[in-house]
DNA sequence: GGCGTTGTTGGGGA
DNA sequence: TTCCCCAACAACGC
C-alpha cells in the first residue's frame, strides 16, 4: 500500500486533468472490456483524479473510472519529455520504455507517456461505470490511515475476530484493508507480537501496539517512497528506501536488529511470514 | 540445471 | 458457510 500511495501521489501530480488520447495494449491478458472498446471509451478522457482503495488505484475519467491493480509485479511508470518517475515493482536493467514486460501505454494530449509494466501479468485494468467501480471496492475495509481507524474500531474488529491468527487477519483487506505481507510482519515486530498469535490471545496493551505499529510502519514506509522498488525516480531523485528500515521481512538467519537473535522465517496462512523469536512472544 | 520462492487476491474444492 | 490452496506467470537465488 505505501508504494501504490507512492505511485498515487507521483502520477497525480503530473496528469491530474491530463487529457487521454489513445492507450495501446500489447498482450495485455487481464483487461475489461476487450481492447478495443476499452481504446474507444477512454479516448479523449481527462483525469479528474487518481485515488487508492487499499491497493488498488483509482483514475477517475469522468464518465469511466479505470481500476488499476498491479498485483505482485506490476509498475506505473509515467514518462515525461525531460524525466521517468516510475512506480511499482522493479525489474533489474528493464528500466527502457516500452520494455519486454510493457502490457499497456497510455498517451496524454500534453506528451506524457504512462506505461504499464506486468512482468507475471497478475494485474488487471479495469474501465467500468461508477456503479460498477463502487460494487468492487464495496468488499475493501477501512483503510488503516484514516480517521475510520480509530480505537474503538480497532477494538470492536479484534474482538470480533478474537479466532483468527493475526497474520491472516491483517491480510485479509477486510475489515482493514491496505496490510500486505511486508506490513503485516513488520507491525507485528513493532507490537512485540508473533504472527502466528490468534487475535484474541493479545493483551489490552499487545492490541494497542499492534494498532500503532500498523499505522506507524505505513506512514514511516510512505514518508520513505515505500520498500519494493530500487528504480523509484522523481524529479528530486529520490528513490524508495524504506528497505533499509525493515526489521523482519526479507531477513531470515540474519541477526535482529534490536537483539541480534536469528530471525525465523515461517510459513503462516501460506505466505513466508518473518519474527524475531526473542522480541516478539 | 532444477527446484522452491516471490510483493496479491479471487475463485474453486473440501 | 467457511477455510484452505492454488492459479495467474516469470525470474531469481540457492
Amino acid at each position: 500500500m505505501p508504494e501504490v500511495e507512492t505511485i498515487r501521489r507521483d502520477l497525480l501530480s503530473v496528469i491530474f486533468k491530463k487529457q487521454i488520447v489513445r492507450v495501446d495494449f500489447l498482450g495485455m491478458t487481464r483487461v475489461f472490456p476487450e481492447a478495443a472498446l476499452f481504446r474507444r471509451r477512454v479516448q479523449k478522457l481527462s483525469v479528474k483524479d487518481i485515488r487508492r482503495v487499499g491497493k488498488l488505484l483509482i483514475f477517475d475519467l469522468e464518465k469511466y473510472q479505470m481500476m488499476v491493480h498491479l498485483k505482485m509485479t506490476g509498475q506505473l511508470v509515467l514518462k515525461t519529455r525531460t524525466d521517468v518517475i516510475s512506480g511499482g515493482h522493479p525489474v533489474k536493467g528493464l528500466m527502457e520504455l516500452p520494455n519486454k514486460f510493457t502490457r499497456a501505454i497510455f498517451y496524454f494530449k500534453s506528451g506524457e507517456e504512462l506505461y504499464f509494466n506486468d512482468m507475471r501479468k497478475f494485474g488487471y485494468i479495469k474501465l467500468v461505470s461508477p456503479e460498477e467501480a463502487r460494487k468492487i471496492i464495496a468488499p475493501y475495509g477501512v483503510d488503516p490511515l484514516t480517521n475510520d481507524f480509530s480505537q474503538d474500531f480497532w477494538r470492536a474488529v479484534t474482538k470480533k475476530y478474537g479466532r483468527s491468527i493475526v497474520k491472516h487477519f491483517l491480510l485479509r483487506q477486510t475489515p482493514i484493508s491496505g496490510l500486505g505481507n511486508i506490513y503485516v510482519d513488520e507491525a507485528c515486530f513493532r507490537a512485540k507480537i508473533r504472527p502466528t498469535r490468534l487475535l484474541g490471545s493479545l493483551t489490552p496493551k499487545e492490541q494497542g501496539d499492534l494498532y500503532k505499529g500498523i499505522r506507524r510502519v505505513l506512514e514511516l514506509s510512505i514518508a520513505n517512497r515505500g520498500t519494493s522498488f530500487n528504480t523509484y525516480r522523481g524529479a528530486d531523485g529520490a528513490k524508495g528506501v524504506f528497505y533499509k528500515f525493515l526489521h523482519v521481512y526479507g531477513r531470515n538467519k540474519e541477526k535482529c536488529r534490536k537483539c541480534k537473535t536469528p530471525i525465523v522465517k515461517v510459513r503462516v496462512a501460506g505466505r513466508g511470514t518473518h519474527y524475531c523469536p526473542t522480541c516478539q512472544v
